[in-house]
Order: structure tokens, then C-alpha cells, then sequence
DNA sequence: GAGTTTCGATACCTCAAGTATCGATACTCA
DNA sequence: TGAGTATCGATACTTGAGGTATCGAAACTC
């Protein structure tokens, strides 16, 4: 509006790219001392940044690790053309994920603050599940509220297991969870 | 050893009973602000308890959680002779306890604590899971491993729609898991 | 060099978990 | 009735983390 110059950079000193470096002090320092004891401060050490140009770009730790999560995971993987293959594909695509060294920490550690926390809920679900249900609502062609129950059912096991045991689930579980879910969402199977 | 007397109460003023007023307070309040809004603090207020006083009986916020949980639960309930049936109902029991108010809260907040915290995580497994696990281990003549992976899918499930939702997961979608799952852990279905 | 904006450093605020202290209270036992 | 003991509520405190405010120094444009 007011500037109408294409574009030129802008006065002032032009911000610093830290977003990888603080990305992967987060996923680092997670993955060593755990969600809650990573803090911010401690983030912002490891990544040789001050707190404060951690909270000019991100305006809660919880809005941190949702951008951490959502660069960890890169675009959807959709492979296979098949519904069995990819639903397999999907499900153990966030299993490996899961299982990366503080993606998993940190997905579990960022669901835990969103039980007390609405606002980081619906970033949570806007930013980092709703592309990914879409997709799948595109590719199995099912309604929303069968992917979100398919999506409850994958992410809440493996998360589940991450949080009791503090570890990823094993291959062979996984191998499980797609055997049990597949029957149940193949070949356009009734709906509820 | 040294007080060889039977019984007899011990001198000094005897402990009130306070557990189930702390209890019923511990779930109001988490009910109406949510898990990590409910402070002890605040729960001492609704219990007409001073904060001292709860931390006199529970170590932490989260054991205090934990027993309010298994004073919730109550004793494992193990309906029918069937192999399905005994599923059945348990899976609808646990939802159905999940779904009371607060204790889907309460449930779905103490875990996320968990996640940071692996004391409160061994106090979780050995006292409220437990329990449960070796009951359905002993009526479905199921391994350890199996049951374990039933249990994550359940309650992964149903806590995760309770975490991305803040309301539990409605009777149709239960009943969906109950189909999805009941299959695979049909009549020894052989091991993974 | 003037103007603008970000940088790091530091100090600070807020809030909740958990601890320490202490007089008051409710018991038992002699 | 009174001594002894252990719990009660009240209050003040410590600790730690999230998040904010301020400010001089640095990095750019024009």
C-alpha cells in the first residue's frame, strides 16, 4: 500500500538467518535434556543466539517447536498409488519421524503443553495437522472425520508409546499398527 | 520392633480424612481451568485444605494426579467370558471414564508431564498401568508385549483426541476402535 | 555521516511448584 | 487435669522457567 517500491531491502540492519541454527539447537537440546528441561535460554545458548532474538521471531516456546517440527518434517509424503501402500507409507513415515533423535521429544513434549493451552491447540492443528489430514483426505478420498480418527489412532499410539517408555516404537509394533489399521480403512470400507 | 503394642493410634493428633474431598476438588478444578491451571494452590482452596496439607500426603502435583486417577478408575472391570466381549468392555470402559469431567483432563495432563519427567513416568506405569496390563494379560492369556501394544493404541488413541479436541472422543468413533481393534487380537491371532 | 533496524546483554516481572516455620489444635496417656 | 506428640492452617519463602523491557553496539541504505 504505502510502500510501493517492488521491493529493495529494507532500511536498517537486515535480520540474521538463525532459523536453521536455532532449529537445530532445539531438536539437539531436546533430545538430550527433554522437553520441559529444554528452555529457551538453554536453546538460545546452544544455537549462540540471545534469548531475546529467539522471542523477536517466535512468540512462545510452544510456537518454536511447532515451526521446529513443521521444518523437521518437510513436505507430505504421499508415495504408492494404491491405498495400501499408501497408508503404509504414511504410517511409517511419522514412525521414523517419531523416532528421529528429538522429533519425537518434541512432537510429545508440544501435545503436552497443548492440553492446558488452546491458543498452542489450534496452532498445532491448523499449522502442522491440517496439511497433512487434507492431503490424506485428498488421497484416500475420505471425509475429515475419518482421516482425523485414522490420524488419531496413528499419531496417539506412537506418541503414547514415546511417552510411557520414553522411546520410539520398535519396527515390529509398527509393522502391527499398520496390519491392524489397514483392513479397517481398505477399499472405501463403510462409513461409521 | 520397637512398639510392640498390636495398634492402638498412635499418639499425637490424628490425620484428617481428607483424601476424598482433595480428590473430588483435585477433579473440579481440573475440570473448569484445566490441567495446568489447576495449582495446587487453587486446589487446596476448593478442598478448604491448606497447600501444606496436601503436600504433607503427595509428594508432587503428579502423584497426587495419580491417585486421584486410581481412586477414579476403581478396581479392573472385566465383563464377559468372551474373548471380544472382555475387550469390548474394557475399551468402553475406559473411554467412558475418560469422558467423566476431569478425569479426561486430568488423565490426558498427567501424561503430558510425564513426557519431562521420568519418575512420575515409572509411578504412572507401576501404579495405574500396571495393574490393569497384568489383569488383561491373565483374561486374554496374552503376552506382555501384545497387551502393551493394546493398551498404547486405546489409550493413545483416545487421550489424543482428547489433547487436539479438549473433549472426548463420542460414542461412534469409540465404537470404530472397538471394530478396528478387536480383529487383530482375535482368538490368539498369532503373534506379531 | 544520518537514519533505521536488528543484534546481544542484562535486568526484570510473573506465576506455579515445592519448602520451611510456627502457633494453634486434637488427640493419648498418666 | 496436664504433659507429650503430631497434625492442622497460615504465611513467608526459594527456585526455576516463560516472557518482557531497555539500551548501547552493530549492520545496513541513502
Amino acid at each position: 500500500m504505502t510502500r510501493a517500491t517492488t521491493s529493495a531491502r529494507p532500511p536498517g540492519r537486515p535480520r540474521s538467518g538463525v532459523h536453521a541454527v536455532v532449529f537445530a539447537a532445539t531438536l539437539s537440546t531436546v533430545h538430550e535434556l527433554g522437553y520441559a528441561r529444554a528452555t529457551v535460554e538453554r536453546i538460545a545458548a546452544v544455537a549462540g543466539v540471545a534469548k531475546t532474538t529467539i522471542y523477536r521471531r517466535w512468540p512462545s516456546k510452544g510456537a518454536l517447536i511447532v515451526d521446529c517440527l513443521l521444518d523437521a518434517f518437510g513436505p507430505v509424503p504421499l508415495a504408492g498409488t494404491g491405498r495400501a501402500e499408501l497408508m503404509t507409507s504414511a504410517i511409517r513415515w511419522i514412525a521414523a519421524k517419531i523416532g528421529e533423535p528429538g522429533v519425537g521429544d518434541a512432537f510429545a513434549g508440544v501435545f503436552s503443553d497443548a492440553v492446558s493451552d488452546p491458543a498452542l491447540r489450534e496452532v498445532l492443528s491448523s499449522r502442522l495437522q491440517d496439511p497433512y489430514r487434507l492431503a490424506l483426505q485428498d488421497a484416500l478420498g475420505e471425509p475429515e472425520n475419518r482421516v482425523l480418527f485414522f490420524i488419531d489412532v496413528v499419531v496417539g499410539t506412537l506418541l503414547h508409546r514415546m511417552g510411557m517408555t520414553g522411546e520410539p516404537m520398535v519396527d515390529a509394533d509398527v509393522a502391527a499398527l499398520v496390519e491392524m489399521v489397514l483392513p479397517h480403512f481398505g477399499e472405501s470400507a463403510g462409513p461409521a
